[in-house]
RNA sequence: GUGGGCGUAGCUCAGCUUGGUUAGAGCACCUGGUUGUGGCCCAGGAGGUCGUGGGUUCAAGUCCCAUCGCUCACCCCA
């Protein structure tokens, strides 16, 4: 179709690789999800946040770590007209972080809890599940230190991501401990691991000396097997303190009944998580199955230039929800059709439809009107399509008699109206 | 960046193995069966340079090469 085009000397265009156009028929499903967003979110006392879809690029050099792949290879950097990096948020806890910061939110209250909803932008190469330009939502807690913080948190994605999706989600977490036992865990991980570098695929070798807690991702069995046979794991290398809080966390969690999984291996991605990070997945999607990502990041306040505050948070991703709620979900979406279509036949009465149309609309009535000069076959046949419950048909010899004809579409009924009494007429029949 | 699968009507797809009349089906769309009456049914119609470019051949949707796009997976992440 584009070289036809190109061809003819006229250009179309198409969709960018990784983005998507949301169309009519997927709305509903989204917002509902939006709605129930904001309703939990509401329940539990999180106010919603927006900030820009671009930032400064140093700032997601600095939180999200320099040396991860988001920062490397995925970020939309661009310079602005005065050579400034700008970059299209690839995340959005480092975005809100920084409008804490910047509003002194954390000065009004000393505890703050934000939720937000919006587009994220990654150049990574697509595939189920995983877009160039993706919705997320999540939730951000800056204050508190304590476990009950985290279990609000993990209590809160999990109930979210319920909502959506009823069935077939898991819940696993682990800690990381602080950041001090983090660097003396991985030199005693490399340690343990180095004499059996050589049986291990060039990947995997690799990530020994890059970031070899990532090694805990591998698919590859034989790397698992050695990982389970070698490797010291990280939860049992934590601090006494940090122990604690784990299972402070997870006695929370079972205080209310939610099941979860200590995964030993569960290592997260971005460089700012600290103490707990969890993560909920869905058996219904492929290789790409964490719905919603989360934890700690005590450190990160303090590493965006505030005060030391520590926070919990977590975020889910809109597409990978819809994709694992499936059907149901879109059903439960559904709109309701539309109350009236408005036929013509004839110049009078096609010149008459538009400010009766408005009447019935001031009265709170969905009006769609012919604009295609049809049949009236083909005009009820319009009606039938999207869903009307009533057509009013005005013709010639209608307008006349200073009348219209209502349709029952569901029973095919049909009775006349007065014009002057069709507006609170149906006001009073889509009522009852 | 690497690998697999797939590009034929608006949509979902047959046809390709074994090249050969005018390239098909279902759904959707339009018209008629009803001088102004939907759904169901019946009859008819419109819609395609078979992703693009090149090659082989008397002949290519079908075989070969290249290229673009989509998709799944690796990597990484929500």
């Amino acid at each position: 179709m584009a070289d036809r085009a190109a061809k003819s000397g006229t250009q179309s265009f198409s969709r960018i690789k990784g983005t998507q156009d949301i169309l009519p028929a997927d709305m509903p499903q989204r917002h509902l999800l939006e709605e129930t967003i904001g309703a939990v979110m509401g329940r539990y006392g999180y106010r919603e946040i927006r900030t820009p879809v671009f930032e400064s690029t140093e700032l997601f050099q600095r939180s999200v770590g320099a040396a991860t792949d988001i920062v490397n290879k995925e970020m939309y950097s661009f310079e602005d007209q005065g050579g400034k990096s700008l970059t299209l948020r690839p995340e959005l806890t480092a975005p809100v972080v920084r409008a804490y910061l910047q509003n002194n939110l954390g000065k009004e209250l000393p505890l703050t809890r934000l939720y937000y909803l919006g587009d994220l932008f990654r150049q990574e190469r697509p595939q189920k599940g995983r877009h160039r330009q993706f919705g997320q939502f999540g939730a951000e807690a800056l204050g508190s230190p304590y476990p009950e913080q985290d279990v609000e948190i993990i209590a809160l994605a999990w109930e979210l991501c319920r909502a959506v999706v009823p069935e077939g989600l898991d819940l696993r977490l682990n800690s990381l401990g602080n950041p001090e036992a983090r660097q003396a865990y991985l030199a005693l991980l490399k340690q343990a691991l180095a004499p059996h570098a050589a049986a291990m695929g060039d990947r995997d070798r690799q990530r020994l000396e890059t970031n070899p807690l990532r090694l805990f991702d591998t698919k590859d069995p034989d790397t698992q097997a050695l990982l389970d046979e070698y490797a010291p794991l990280i939860s049992d290398n934590i601090s006494d303190e940090d122990q604690d809080h784990f299972g402070a966390v997870k006695a929370g969690l079972d205080s209310l009944g939610i099941a979860y999984e200590h995964d030993k291996k569960l290592v997260r991605g971005l460089d700012y998580y600290s103490r707990t990070t969890f993560e909920i997945t869905s058996a219904a999607l492929g290789a790409q199955d964490a719905v919603c990502g989360g934890g700690r990041y005590d450190g990160l306040v303090a590493e965006l230039g505030g005060p030391a505050t520590p926070a919990v948070g977590f975020a889910a991703g809109i597409e990978r929800l819809l994709l694992a709620a499936g059907e149901a979900f879109r059903l439960a979406a559904e709109q309701p059709g539309l109350d009236v279509y408005l036929a013509v036949i004839g110049d009078g009465p096609r010149a008459k439809a538009p400010s009766m149309a408005g009447a019935l609309r001031e009265q709170g009535v969905s009006v769609m009107l012919e604009t295609l000069r049809r049949s009236l076959k083909a005009q009820l046949r319009e009606a039938n399509r999207s869903g009307a419950r009533y057509t009013v048909i005005l013709g010639e010899d209608e307008l006349a008699k200073g009348v219209c004809t209502v349709k029952d579409m569901a029973d095919g009924g049909q009775q006349e109206v007065g014009l002057e009494a069709l507006a609170v007429r149906f006001a009073e029949l889509l009522a009852s």
